[in-house]
RNA sequence: GUGAGCGUAGCCCAAUUGGUUAGAGCACCGGGUUGUGGUCCCGGGGGUUGCGGGUUCGAGUCCCGUCGCUCACCCCA
């Protein structure tokens, strides 16, 4: 073999094109029952734009190159840039709040490994704009996307946890330790490591940003409860400070906002967890991660809420929370839980004879059926045996099969039911050819009624 | 960029531990039976054992290199 595919990207075959299509299917169902908006930009950007957001240690991280008339262009690593972009460029003129969502391919130049890819898709969903005193709605709104997506799927509370916490509730606890705040990114970014490396070297890792011992075992503890008993440890942390226009009392009122559903199902995926970070310094708000329960580790989603970041990429105060889902640890987490389905595409009809001198009249059925009467059709080149020509109708799921003989015969695949029609001795002439598609009508309709 | 494991047919795997011409199954193509279908039977194409070198009378098997894949680290938008 000469020539294979880049590292980190898949050829997508006939049935990997059909579960992505399912997917990026109920991306799209959801998202719209939601009331957003698919857009979309371009998969090159200026190289600035990617340097902009993150600063100059992105740009090992992806793929750029100089065009030839010498401008940094990169591949898309992410929408948000995008987004903040076409969002700003028209900031005025659009009704808030925005409600977009999009499931374009992005490129990262890592090493690819379990769960990640140098190419991949991802569906993200973004509220830009919402009322800065209502943005717990917009926040649950936008949780309740993604937990809708699940149910979708078929994803229970058996098989996912959406994990939620709080950067203001963190920025509360550590100014309560006397710690400031041009200090807090720093410490995010070590508390955001928790769970991947060993309690000693976190320890280590927190004290070289300057935190003391009692500082150090007050987040620790509190990072290693979660639910209703996180929110205790929090409260006592926080003390007095703890009131009603508290961070935490924001947090409680997203979460209430999801057990104000009918059904209150959507809670139950959501728990409170301090040890949610997420590695990224312009969340402002909330945090959130779904996570397998499964042997699948890696998040399936992650957002957040980002109240700066439109206004510091030019793009004027507005407010933001979004999350990004990506499709290559969700479809390994559906396989794991055998909830891809099997989906072989299918067509209506297909039309066979044995008989080589009739395959003009096959080409002129097919043609009939498919222009004229708009059904999906396949048919053999060469005449051949019956047997062969029926296989290939059932390898492609064909409802019907026409045979060409003397005369006309529909069989119906699932019954194998079978009914003669005369064949027309000229097909060519308009009234042929009318008669035609009234018989193949009501032949169609007689042999699926006697299924049921 | 760092470390580890693995590379035999399109896919999943064999090959008596170094011994003749590298084999099955699935898939694909063709033929036959059931006289018009997913069964069964027969046949076929397809491999320089990733590639290159070395040790040996002899290498898919051992050694070195290289490329590729996978997993982990880094990073995670």
């Amino acid at each position: 073999m000469k020539f294979q595919n880049v590292k980190g990207t898949r050829d997508f075959y006939p049935p990997e094109m059909a579960v992505r299509n399912w997917l990026v299917g109920k991306w799209r169902e959801v998202s719209q029952r939601h009331g957003f908006e698919e857009y979309d930009g371009p998969a090159l950007e200026y190289l600035d734009l990617y340097v902009a957001k993150s600063g100059e240690g992105i740009v090992s991280e992806l793929y750029h190159f100089e065009d030839r008339g010498g401008r940094a262009l990169a591949l898309r690593p992410e929408m948000t840039p995008t987004l903040a972009r076409m969002v700003a460029a028209r900031a005025n003129a659009l009704p808030k709040p925005i409600k977009w969502f999009c499931v374009p391919n992005f490129f990262r130049a890592e090493r690819p490994q379990r769960g990640r890819l140098r190419e991949f898709l991802q569906w993200n969903i973004d509220i830009i704009g919402a009322p800065e005193d209502r943005t717990d709605l917009a926040d649950a709104e936008c949780i309740s996307v993604a937990l809708d997506l699940f149910e979708q799927l078929g994803l229970t509370t058996e098989h996912v946890e959406m994990r939620i916490s709080s950067r203001t509730v963190f920025a509360e606890i550590l100014s309560t330790l006397k710690i400031e705040s041009d200090r807090h990114p720093l410490i995010f970014n070590v508390l955001d490591k928790r769970g991947k490396i060993p309690p000693e070297v976190f320890d280590a890792e927190l004290a070289k940003t300057g935190l003391n011992e009692t500082q150090r075992n007050t987040l620790n503890e509190m990072m290693s409860v979660r639910g209703d008993e996180a929110f205790s440890q929090v409260e006592a942390i926080l003390g007095p400070s703890a009131k009603s226009d508290s961070s935490c009392a924001q947090l409680k009122s997203v979460l209430n906002a999801l057990k104000e559903q009918d059904d209150r199902k959507a809670l139950d995926y959501c728990v409170f967890d301090p040890s949610v970070v997420r590695g990224l310094d312009y969340y402002t708000g909330i945090v959130f991660e779904a996570y397998s329960t499964g042997d699948v580790r890696r998040a399936i989603c992650g957002g957040g809420r980002y109240d700066n970041l439109l206004a510091e990429m030019g793009g004027g105060h507005l407010s933001g929370v979004g999350f990004g889902m990506g499709d290559v640890v969700l479809g390994e987490v559906l396989e794991e839980c055998g909830l891809i389905p099997g989906l072989t595409e299918s067509v209506e009809c297909y039309v066979a004879t044995e008989i080589a001198e009739k395959i003009p009249d096959v080409w002129t059925i097919v043609n009939i059926l498919r222009r004229q009467m708009k059904q999906s059709c396949i048919f053999s080149y060469k005449a051949g045996s019956l047997k062969k020509q029926f296989q290939q109708a059932a390898q492609h799921r064909a409802e019907f099969c026409i045979i060409v003989g003397p005369s006309l015969a529909v069989k119906h695949m699932a019954t194998g039911r079978q009914i003669d029609l005369d064949l027309p001795s000229n097909l060519h002439t308009g009234s042929a050819q009318k008669m035609l598609r009234e018989e193949l009508s009501k032949t169609f309709a007689t042999l699926k009624q006697s299924d049921t």
